[in-house]
DNA sequence: GGCGAGCGCGCG
DNA sequence: AAAGCGCGCGCTCGCC
């Protein structure tokens, strides 16, 4: 069938570079092709790039999305689909699917570090000249015309063009979406914060001193150990300190300390847990990092070599649970919570065709599922037993229970074991999609081959087992949480656009502070793992949850299409992100 | 005074 | 109880 001519000419991609002083554009056919060439002054490129995604809804394609896509947010431009040259990069440059020969491995200078994430309000970033910058990937459009030509080869000729293609769109669309999570930002009532502050630590002290209730914590601990000026801050300190009063642990670790029969024990602990809620998400932290009602982390996508996301300041992907009620909708407005539960095991079912293992999984809870088939006898020890078998334990309780499991579920146990082996004869793995870990170190395959040699001691031989040993728990677990990943990462970005499709509010409704694009409509507001939040309109709360529902079912026959595994969530709406 | 390592602990 | 995976960050301390 032959499209008519205005279709045909309808870019199917722009492709979007610096010059010195301007923006290049490159529009392209389905195939790649280049149809045109464009420049656009830079204090244009808004208006430009709305204009062109309302009319065509192209594939952007960039060197990096912080680099472009935050002051397009700012300006109030959405775009739909993007193709991230430096992330797609690093996959197709591991990537087991792709060939050896393919040039994509070649061109160092895509190995770059993403640009650190630009503030919104920074009016100068179409300004700066960085094609010359060296920091972040190339930035010209011949670099990135030639970059996406290698990838479009590399792609093609890989053993699953496919997969590769739904991995790389998946990587995208993740890209956008940190760039939407910044500019929405999480909704943050400073004031509940601060009250959980006060009433766990004592009111705030006026110059950053130590709280009260941190400072009697304090106070009891060296009553405990019989020495007013004993330093609770320093390890080795505190060590010394408890050998003196004869509490012989190895570590000041909590775990340790709990098990000590001690009167220091207990308000040490206490004084710990204090001490970390003010070093890490006291007033400090709210002072930097919350403004004008919300938290605004740095998302780094693909941050993780399992193709997780990490981030880069304000420590977003560790909120504690004691803050979770300073999360809080705007007036008007609700939170959307939902997490997976037990993602990763049933991540482990789908790839490894585990019926059985999928079965368990099916319309309840996975552990309870595990109890009823009779492998194990209790909820714990079926948790205890999958977190072993996916992380590699081999020791206590946890090692104990996986053999059970391996006689119940061998389809599911093969694939985590087989990756194992692989890691620890130092190949690489991969996810369902495709991303593959990174081969060995040199120091570690050194340490492998020298452990073979005659000369080799004991002491090497020992070393070069554990090493293997190491590596193999890191790839056992890397394929489940990497698909994992995968996973969630489809079920972003199929939620990305249900929610976009749902109706705006009136400006009367608005949340002006989630930005001109999110304002105005339910937005994904928080991402880490296997959760999201997102911060609705209350008239559309109920279709927000449905989408979140709906789109994780459609993640799961995105990634295994038929294969009978459900994922379920936990979903909430309410006032905040607290948890029962 | 800057920098990296080690520790400990928050999250999944 | 932690064990077995993946992170980021604040703190101290030794080194330059």
């Amino acid at each position: 069938m032959t499209p008519p001519p205005e279709h045909r000419r309808a870019p199917a991609a722009v492709v979007l570079g610096r010059t010195a002083d301007a923006i290049a554009a490159a529009t392209l056919d389905e195939e790649g092709a280049e149809l045109a060439r464009t420049e656009v002054a830079a204090s244009e490129l808004s208006a430009w790039v709305a204009g062109v995604e309302q009319m065509s809804s192209p594939r952007w394609v960039w060197n990096d999305a912080p680099r472009w896509y935050g002051t397009l947010l700012a300006d109030g431009v959405r775009v739909a689909r993007c193709h991230d040259l430096r992330l797609c990069h690093a996959i197709l440059r591991d990537s087991a699917l792709v060939a050896e020969s393919a040039a994509v491995r070649r061109d160092a200078r895509w190995d770059a570090a993403p640009h650190a994430a630009e503030e919104s309000s920074a009016p100068a970033l179409f300004e700066l000249d960085d094609t010359q910058s060296s920091v972040g990937p190339p930035g010209d459009l011949d670099e990135a015309l030639a970059e996406l030509t290698r990838q479009r080869e590399a792609i093609a000729g890989s053993a699953d063009p496919a997969r590769l293609r739904l991995l790389l769109a998946a990587e995208s669309a993740g890209a956008l979406l940190a760039e939407e999570l910044r500019a929405a930002g999480v909704p943050w009532d400073a004031r509940e914060h601060d009250r959980i502050l006060a009433e766990t630590l004592g009111e705030r002290p006026p110059s950053g001193g130590k709280p009260a209730k941190l400072v009697a914590a304090g106070d009891r601990v060296r009553a405990a150990l019989g020495d007013p000026g004993a330093s609770l801050d320093s390890q080795p300190k505190l060590l010394r300190s408890l050998h003196r009063v004869g509490v012989m642990v190895e570590s000041t670790s909590r775990w340790e300390l709990a098990e000590q029969e001690h009167p220091v024990v207990a308000p040490l602990l206490e004084y710990k847990r204090l001490s970390r809620l003010l070093s890490a998400n006291g007033w400090t932290w709210l002072d930097e990092w919350v403004s004008e009602g919300r938290f605004r982390p740095v998302y780094v996508p693909g941050g993780v070599v399992t193709g997780r996301w990490a981030s880069s300041g304000g420590g977003a992907l560790q909120l504690p649970r004691q803050l979770r009620e300073a999360v809080r909708a705007d007036p008007g407005w609700k939170l959307v919570v939902a997490d997976v539960a037990q993602l990763e095991p049933r991540v482990l079912a789908a790839m490894s065709s585990d019926a059985a293992l999928a079965a368990a999984a099916r319309g309840r809870d996975l552990y309870a599922g595990i109890v009823d088939s009779g492998a194990v006898g209790t909820r714990q020890d079926a948790k205890i037993a999958i977190l072993g078998a996916m992380y590699g334990a081999t020791t206590g309780q946890s090692g104990r229970l996986v053999p059970r499991l391996r006689r119940a579920y061998p389809r599911a146990m093969g694939l985590v074991d087989d990756a194992a082996r692989t890691g620890e004869d130092g190949g690489v793995v991969s996810t369902w999609l495709g991303r593959t870990s990174p081969p060995p170190s040199g120091a570690w395959s050194a340490a492998q081959s020298h452990a073979t040699e005659a000369e080799a001691s004991g002491a090497d031989e020992t070393r070069a087992r554990r090493w293997a040993r190491d590596r193999g728990r890191f790839t056992r677990n890397f394929v489940v949480q990497g698909t994992a990943a995968e996973w969630a990462l489809a079920w972003l970005a199929d939620l990305r656009g249900r929610l976009w499709a749902l109706p705006t509010v009136d400006a009367d409704h608005a949340a002006p502070r989630s930005g001109p694009v999110f304002g105005s409509r339910a937005h994904l507001a928080f991402y880490l793992h296997d959760e999201v939040i997102v911060h609705t309109p209350a008239e559309l709360a109920d279709a927000a949850a449905r989408a979140v529902t709906d789109a994780a079912a459609a993640a799961g026959r995105l990634l295994f299409g038929d294969f009978p595994v459900d994922f379920r969530l936990d979903v909430r709406v309410s006032d905040t992100a607290l948890k029962d």
